[in-house]
DNA sequence: GCTAAAAACAAGCAAGCGCTTGTTTTTTTG
DNA sequence: CAAAAAAACAAGCGCTTGCTTGTTTTTAGC
């Protein structure tokens, strides 16, 4: 198999394996059974376990900002602009699952540097977020809430979304990300209830 | 050191490892180092390791379990109730936070009947806000929407939680809880904005 | 305070881990 | 189609893993 077919394999093998098993609870021999070789024909294509583990969760981490930083950073109003970065979060989430996964749960298992390169993404990611949300508090289409209460709320929702959603479902991404989103504009709750 | 002190010892100190590096990247010497005592000795306590993560997870569902179920079957309109489900939810994963976490997160890595055990219980925690929901949209003070979207945007947005809380910051659980119900209920949006 | 039980130690086993090395097979390229 | 380069194999090394065994120390009940 040419090199780049084998190398992106081992990626797509390597993913699914972190998702469903940890990146600890996966081995190489695991990871060269699932991509068809012997476990060091492995290392004519990577330099370490690590190594995948830091590809996989860079490369999550990067469809986040290209996906969602030119709709916060563009033109429009802040509540058709959080609408429109909550469907490309979603999308991200639901075409790159299992990198998702490993971007939020794995990340951690990196040693000293590159888990410090990915926080770094991560604070970028979420900074993008934060202006989003003040934006809208000043130019009044938001309440003023705590900023980082709603958008922790906001991340944390959405990304409940990679441990119960399945691609052959019956939604589209697109519709579970607007769902979301209206439950959140508009509240749970009717407006002749109590609420706050 | 007793028996029972020194079991509640190597839970903890157990927790506290599954939570910082997962249950496959904490090792028996780990655990055993934590709580003062040789690798060996530990075995005088539990039988295996998975014994170990098993306690935890299943005192984590039954921490959730025990004290929601009383609001949610209790007496009262169901935003009253949903408020008191998200505050005594948010008290259960502050006040057990490492518990809480590898409830979330480690409970995959248990073997067939223990994992399904872990996962009844989790069904039948989904199941009671599942209940809250539907009985708050018949009364009409819930907007008519997916319960299931709302219940997993619900639980997604609290369970987040043990992702940021810190607990030595400003906020008590309560206002935590309180701020989330709030945004929850009421939406992000002003009444006059675009919302829905 | 003696003794039986409980708890901890010291040592190590078998299996599995990430990874390396030396060789063979396959692919690419002139 | 031959030579160089890439990819895969076969074997295994050094180390760590979860856990066991036989012994010693500590604790608790009379």
């Amino acid at each position: 198999m040419p090199k780049v077919a084998r190398k992106e394999k081992i990626l797509e093998k390597a993913s699914g394996l972190f998702r469903n098993k940890g990146y600890h609870g996966t081995t190489i021999r695991d990871i060269s059974e699932a991509s068809g070789i012997l476990s060091g024909s492995l290392y004519a294509h990577i330099r370490s376990k690590e190594d995948l583990l830091f590809e996989i969760t860079d490369r999550g981490a990067e469809h986040f900002l290209q996906s969602v930083r030119p709709i916060i950073e563009g033109e429009g109003d802040a509540i058709t602009k959080l609408r429109k970065a909550m469907v490309a979060h979603v999308q991200v989430i639901t075409d790159h699952l299992e990198a998702a996964t490993v971007f939020f749960h794995e990340w951690k298992s990196l040693t000293d540097e590159r888990r410090h390169m990915i926080q770094t993404k991560r604070d970028e990611y979420e900074g993008l977020w934060a202006q989003l949300l003040v934006e809208g508090m000043n130019e009044g289409c938001f309440r003023k809430v705590d900023e980082k209460f709603a958008r922790l709320l906001i991340l944390s929702a959405m990304n409940g979304l990679y441990q119960w959603y399945q691609p052959d479902g019956e939604q589209t991404p697109i519709e579970v990300a607007e769902r979301y989103a209206s439950i959140l504009l508009a509240g749970l709750a009717h407006r002749e209830g109590s609420a706050l």
